[in-house]
Parts: structure tokens; C-alpha cells; sequence
DNA sequence: CTTGATATTGACAATCATTTTCAACTACAT
DNA sequence: ATGTAGTTGAAAATGATTGTCAATATCAAG
């Protein structure tokens, strides 16, 4: 909350940008939010305190939390971004169920291991991975 | 080839659908390619042999090629989907390269196994999955 | 071969997520 | 207080994909 609004000011600082009331409130609903979700998604949210954010701005926004490092995007292969909060979880994979779109967030260091060695002995320089196991969850079977 | 044509043929007339000559041509020139095509990529191709060929006719295709068990949708997080052969290849990951695009495939039995126990482990009855891994290859670092 | 029911086609418009444009507006260093 | 950037919302543009529809092709039946 309070560490992340300071970690965004700091950014927006040091890359010339400017603090902003737009900028603060949907930096703040998002963090109030912990589901995975869609730049609609918060835009629908942010409506409801404000009326007066556009879309454009929430995209806009949360491309610079993202970049803040505050937000991670995840792509559950809907053709459309998400984001989930990066500042104070460690890092995870996900399972995604067809049938009622809940995920489940999971981490197997053996596998992160594993990825890691897997890359590197093609001579890869990793960035970054994405894992997604899709299936159907234990409710909706 | 052959062998695919014969069950994109059988895959049709099971389905009630046609074989027409605009789903031969898309079939051959997807066939003829080992890249990983996206719509556009493969209307491209396509129009070399047949400029009456429409684009929505290539989406649709696709589709039933996938339908068929031909190809297998591939997302690398681009905002298209792209599509690989199916048929006698055996199922990989990639390491995709965010500089040049290269993508190298690769298969770890023992994260295969690994991603099979995480999600039984919660329930999950899997449906597939999709591991990427985004990096820097080898010669463009 | 002809027919006719039904599926398919390409052109075009529509959709959806995201980005761009731009003129009015705001932050903030000086 | 003022000027210079950066920022905003509205609307238009973009890019991938899908829907609509009238014209056309397939193919089983006669
Ligand atoms: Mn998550
Ligand atoms: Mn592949
Ligand atoms: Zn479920
Ligand atoms: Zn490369």
C-alpha cells in the first residue's frame, strides 16, 4: 500500500514523469484488488470512485506500474493482458481452470531448477518464463 | 503430406463439412511450412499461389486444421496466435528469443512429469499446457 | 449428367483490446 | 506566478479475429 505508493512516486520521478491524481487512484485500486485482472477490469472499478478516468489512462497507468515494477502481466491466452501484483509475492505459476476461470498459484522450485538448466544449455539468456497448466479444477469436475 | 490430407479429408466429411479447393490450398501451404505461422503469415503464403483466396478464409481454416488434430495453436505472448504442425511431432516447449524471434524447441521429461504431479496434486485434471520461456539467444547476446 | 439442399466463399462490416492523436489542462521547477 | 513539459479524456485508429450475407460450389440422390 503505502510502500508501493512510494515506489511508484519514486519511479515516476526518475523517469521524468509527473504524480498525478489519475495516476494515484488506479495505482490504488488495483492494489486494493488481489484477483488477476484486465485493464477493463480495473477501468470498471476505478469508475466507481471516479466517473471522470478514462480507459486510455488505466492502459496507460498500468503499463507504468508495470514498468515500476510493481505489477506483473500474465496471459491466460483470453487475447487480452492481466496483471497481478508483483511488490511482496514471490514469483509463480498458475493453474487455470476452462470451465469457471479460477487459478490456482502454484510454485515447484524443482521445476524452476529444472526450466533454468533446461535454457541455459542452449546457450539462453532468460528473461523471464510463463508456465500455464490448463484443465479443469476440482469443483467443476 | 499425404497422410494429412487424408485426415483433413476424413476430418470434414465426418464433421459434415466440404472439402472445397481453397481448404486444400491452405492445408498444403500450411504443410509446406515449418515456421510458426500466424493467420497473416500464412495468407501471405497463400496468396503466391492463389490471390482469390480471402484472409477469413485462411482464419477459418485454421481453425479446422486445428480441429482436424493438425496443428497446435502456439502463444507467444504477441497478440496473434500462431500455429505448428501436429501431426508426428512429439509436444515441446519454447525458448523464445525477445531480440530476434528465434524460437528453439525443447522437451525436459522430468518438468513434463514434474508439471503432471503440481497440478494432480491440487485436483487439477489437465487439458494442456504452455511453457515458454523468453530470453536472449545465444547469438544475439 | 442434372438437380437441389446445404455448406462455403470473399468482401465488408463489426468486435475487442489496445494504442494513437490532439487540443485542453495540470504539475511543478524556477 | 509563470512557462514548459508532461498528461488527460474523447474519439479515431489499429490489428487480429469473427460475423453477415449474397453469390457460388460441393456432392449425394435421382
Ligand atoms: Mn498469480
Ligand atoms: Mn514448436
Ligand atoms: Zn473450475
Ligand atoms: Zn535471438
Amino acid at each position: 500500500m503505502n510502500k508501493e505508493r512510494e515506489i511508484f512516486i519514486r519511479f515516476l520521478e526518475k523517469s521524468g514523469l509527473k504524480a498525478t491524481a489519475q495516476r494515484a487512484t488506479v495505482l490504488d485500486i488495483f492494489l486494493k484488488t488481489e484477483k488477476h485482472v484486465s485493464a477493463d477490469d480495473l477501468f470498471s472499478l476505478v469508475k466507481k470512485t471516479n466517473t471522470e478516468i478514462g480507459h486510455a489512462t488505466v492502459h496507460r497507468t498500468l503499463k507504468l506500474i508495470k514498468a515500476a515494477g510493481l505489477a506483473r502481466e500474465v496471459d491466460f491466452g483470453e487475447g487480452k493482458k492481466r496483471y497481478e501484483h508483483l511488490f511482496g509475492h514471490k514469483h509463480h505459476d498458475h493453474l487455470v481452470c476452462l470451465k469457471c476461470g479460477k487459478t490456482i498459484e502454484v510454485l515447484d522450485p524443482k521445476i524452476e531448477k529444472l526450466q533454468a538448466n533446461l535454457a541455459s544449455g542452449h546457450g539462453f539468456k532468460v528473461s523471464h518464463h510463463r508456465l500455464e497448466i490448463l484443465g479443469i479444477c476440482k469443483s467443476c469436475q
